[in-house]
RNA sequence: UCCUCCUUAGCUCAGUUGGUUAGAGCACCUGACUGUUAAUCAGGGUGUCCUAGGUUCAAGUCCUAGAGGAGGAGCCA
């Protein structure tokens, strides 16, 4: 008989069909009469219900079926006679595909905590929570590409690994076939290059932006969703080694379509989470609830689903870096020196404690930061006519911090240029990126998102080890 | 990389100013009971107290070093 998935079976109402499902015990409830096995196969975050006779036939086949154990069952779809499931499936056979030794299998039903299921991370698919954030995932990964679909963009592969060492977005992981215990030298005694796979120095991507703008230079609406790596030694709950980023990049756009291209995505994903993963975060909610009881009250952050209507209701305020300032210089944990780093003036590079300060306390919604002093931003960022500021962008979400880092590119030639040498970026390793403004230069924009940053926000979850499935992390490469 | 905290049963955690035999809940086993909802009730015993040293009559508890983890900071997405 051919497997109906839980999700659909669910939602059947032709009692006595009959019907074969597959999937893993949750729990069993014993009885002396009959028994209970709540099975899931990942399809919902819902159960169904198994009903079994107890007879002295199956006595050692109940033994074996514990949480954990993989199942085929054989039986009739029937209206549930218990409350808190409609229907149910009174079993007519049941095999054990792989038993779960209560002794050895780690998941229990019963709450683990995060840390512990993360040193589990093979298994962890297996609870409702990860496998919550798993389905989640999916329809996030979904909607981005939906949304630049639906609007004419193309996504573009741009290249994992880069022979650009100046990317200039942090510590890279270089990529070597040499080997590394008899390493090529060259007469003057550094390693030689030319021996390696590539013939000199390649690293693994930091950002797929540069060829991005490229592609978008000649197909106007381009974007990237793929890996991305930074060997940062960061040890935080919002850091990754490896993490996916999103990379819209724009021709002729200006930084104000920029920030409008932002606000929309944002909240057309948050709206498809909503539209179609209302049981996983109607579940993650819960969860978050009963952790909530915990704090105070002043600590508690809002419910999650109403967390995503309130940012979908409300436009992001725009603020530039100048206005910023001023608000923190005047802001009263400022002004009582209740910040670990007080505002003195213009030009100071803010810190986590004053973008919350920002989202958190004094706006109170999403807030997208212009015009940072030029000292603080990259070197590719368009120069503003003040001399000072360029027009860099960076979306600020409650909890998260930075969620969108990104700017109007300079598009002129000579003030790259300048810029670049300003930097001490060498022109050669970047002649390509530099021909583009040579050659049919166009005004463009466009950004980073951190895919695992908007997970973090959709799900309400704390650490982004949790939002991925195999998190790599300084000194972490378990599984 | 820096600061702070944590590591006790398979899991979650308690363990007093250093003091006798280290405890509870869940899971597991036995029994009862029952169309149960992480079922309930009764009984059963979990152990390298992270590791290695040290102080002490006596260390889960104090000290030193190491390992692992968490939170915060920096870097950033």
């Amino acid at each position: 008989m051919k497997r109906i998935e839980i999700k659909n079976l669910l939602e059947r109402r032709d009692y006595n069909a009959q019907i074969n499902v597959k999937g893993w015990v949750r729990t069993k409830r014993g009885s002396k009469n009959v028994a209970f096995i709540a099975l899931n196969d990942g399809s919902t975050i819902n159960n169904i219900q198994i009903v079994v006779d107890r007879n002295d036939n199956n006595a050692d086949l109940l033994e074996n079926i514990n949480t954990g154990a993989s199942l085929s069952v054989d039986g009739i779809l029937v209206e549930s006679t218990g409350t808190g499931q409609a229907v149910e499936v009174n079993a007519t056979n049941i095999e054990i595909l792989g038993k779960a030794h209560p002794d050895e299998y780690p998941i229990q039903p019963k709450k683990h905590t995060l840390e512990f299921l993360r040193e589990k991370a093979h298994l962890r698919f297996r609870t409702n929570t990860f496998a919550a954030i798993t389905r989640i995932r999916h329809s996030m990964i979904f909607a981005i590409h939906k949304f630049f679909n639906d609007r004419g963009f193309y996504n573009i592969h741009s290249p994992i690994i880069t022979g650009s060492d100046a990317e200039g977005a942090g510590e890279m992981f270089q990529v070597t076939t040499l080997d590394l215990d008899n390493i090529p030298r060259t007469e003057e005694g550094e390693i030689n290059y030319k021996k390696d796979f590539f013939g000199k120095i390649a690293n693994l991507t930091v950002s797929g932006q540069l060829e991005a703008e490229l592609a978008a230079l000649a197909l106007s609406k381009v974007y990237t969703f793929g890996p991305t790596f930074r060997a940062e030694n960061s040890n935080t709950s919002r850091h990754l080694a490896e993490f996916w980023m999103i990379e819209p990049e724009v021709a002729f756009n200006d930084i104000h379509d920029n920030m409008d291209l932002a606000e929309d995505m944002l909240k057309f994903v948050i709206q498809y989470a909503l539209d179609n993963c209302m049981d996983d975060l109607l579940f993650l909610s819960n969860r978050l609830q009963e952790e909530e009881k915990n704090k105070k009250a002043d600590e508690r952050s809002m419910e999650l689903i109403e967390k995503l209507k309130f940012v979908l209701e409300n436009p992001f305020e725009r603020v530039s870096y100048t206005e910023a300032i001023d608000i923190l210089r005047n802001s009263k944990p400022n002004k009582k020196k209740k910040f670990d780093y007080i505002i003195e003036g213009w030009g100071a590079d803010l810190q986590s404690e004053h973008e919350r300060y920002l989202v958190e306390k004094h706006f109170k919604k999403p807030v997208i930061l212009t015009d940072y002093p030029k000292e603080i931003k990259a070197f590719y960022m368009k120069q503003n006519d003040d001399g000072k500021t360029v027009r860099a962008m960076d979306v600020l979400f409650p909890q998260i911090g930075e969620i969108i880092g990104g700017s109007q590119r300079e598009e002129n030639y000579e003030k790259l240029s300048k810029r670049m040498a300003e930097m001490e970026i060498p022109e050669e390793s970047m002649w390509w990126f530099l021909e583009t403004r040579k050659f049919g230069t166009v005004p463009h924009a466009g950004y980073g998102l951190g895919f695992e940053r908007l997970m973090l926000f959709v799900t309400g979850m704390g650490n982004i080890r949790d939002v991925i499935a195999f998190p790599r992390t300084p000194l972490n490469l378990e599984f």
